[in-house]
DNA sequence: CTCGCAACGTACCAACTAGTCGGTATCGAG
DNA sequence: CTCGATACCGACTAGTTGGTACGTTGCGAG
């Protein structure tokens, strides 16, 4: 029979529960017993579902390239006519996710690559998956934005631009989590924005 | 008497142990008895020079900030005349440091920041002042440079851009980490040096 | 109904964790 | 020399860690 999960069933509670744990308090941090009771789930369940800790690390990973690929799919910003409307509609959109509390705004995946990168290859391939995933759903739109001003000789890819940004994310939120709020991320976004805007030679806004 | 630490005693040798170790593994994974034997050093030692792990932790992120900051500032790159080629040089400067692994180049208080921005504040605070310190120093050439250009009216503050070189460069560690190389790092580096280029109406090299 | 299997729950363990505690070595002051 | 203080050692512990063994439940197929 399919799988239609009317009911949650204990793994997807725990790949919610650690969606939240894992940015909260980072991957290793993150005991297997807080993950269980943060879903509301023992521990035979994790490991019946996972056959370790490492394992559920790779699987929260692609729940999240899931959930956000899904959320970014369905946003209104793709509905401009001009590429590169498209693409400075997809930062104002970043930027207006920056709400909240810190871990309610940051990224999974970055905050798991940091401390996997080399004992964890099999989480570190999942992060970049994710990353360079959503990195690759703004290649269709550079690319045309810059078709249209032959800016093709300037050596300067799509592909690059595009993960330029996701860095340029990555790095705001870490400069939010140290000083403790949203105000730099959101900042360094606009840097990113205005940067853009120059690169296309529109005149910036404010 | 004074310390002058003509041999290296065993805080130093923790303290650049703890610099290599959690750069390699992250904070949280990163054990004390690990610490220890990497710094060739026992654990009396190291509980009688810090009260806790965390206590390691701040003071890690103090080390750091005096060894990087001491770096930067015997570098060349002050050396220029015009305030904007000495923000350019700086850029170019730390593009440069990309070489070698991943451990070697990333930062260390951008690691930690991640894993304890909620769970050690002490931490989280030390990992603050590393980074705002370091981008304070970045502060005055870019003021120079924009009152040169009275650009003073956009909006735009020397503070917040210096904030952004750095949230750019974290974020470039990040994508290394996650593509296991060091070619994306330093693309976003030519990207945050082609934003300031044109920000400041120069026009960009390649 | 029975069978079988996936989806859990409970009790448990060996290894590891941060941190402790008594002891020793060394060294400068008096 | 003695005295005291700092630096360091290494065995120990109490609690935690990821992971296991085994039992129970529920549910669809035949």
């Amino acid at each position: 029979m399919f799988r239609l999960a009317a009911k949650m069933d204990a793994r997807s509670k725990l790949l919610d529960a650690a969606l939240s744990v894992i940015r909260h308090k980072g991957y290793s941090a993150s005991t297997v017993d807080e993950l269980c009771s943060a879903a509301g789930v023992t521990k035979g369940a994790f490991f019946h579902h996972f056959k370790s800790k490492d394992e559920l690390g790779v699987a929260a990973a692609d729940h999240w390239s899931a959930t956000t690929s899904a959320m970014f799919a369905e946003a209104a910003y793709h509905r401009h006519a001009d590429p590169l409307d498209r693409v400075l509609a997809y930062i104002d959109f970043r930027k207006s996710l920056i709400t909240g509390g810190l871990p309610d705004f940051t990224c999974l995946v970055g905050t798991m690559v940091q401390e996997t990168y080399e004992t964890a290859p099999d989480i570190r391939d999942a992060c970049d998956r994710s990353i360079s995933g959503h990195a690759a759903t703004l290649v269709a739109d550079i690319e045309a934005a810059m078709a249209e001003r032959d800016m093709v000789a300037t050596g300067l890819t799509a592909q690059s631009l595009a993960l330029h940004t996701q860095a340029v994310l990555q790095g705001a939120f870490i400069l939010a989590k140290a000083k403790g709020g949203a105000d730099v991320a959101k900042s360094s976004v606009d840097h990113l924005r205005r940067y853009i805007e120059l690169l296309f030679g529109r005149t910036p806004a404010a």
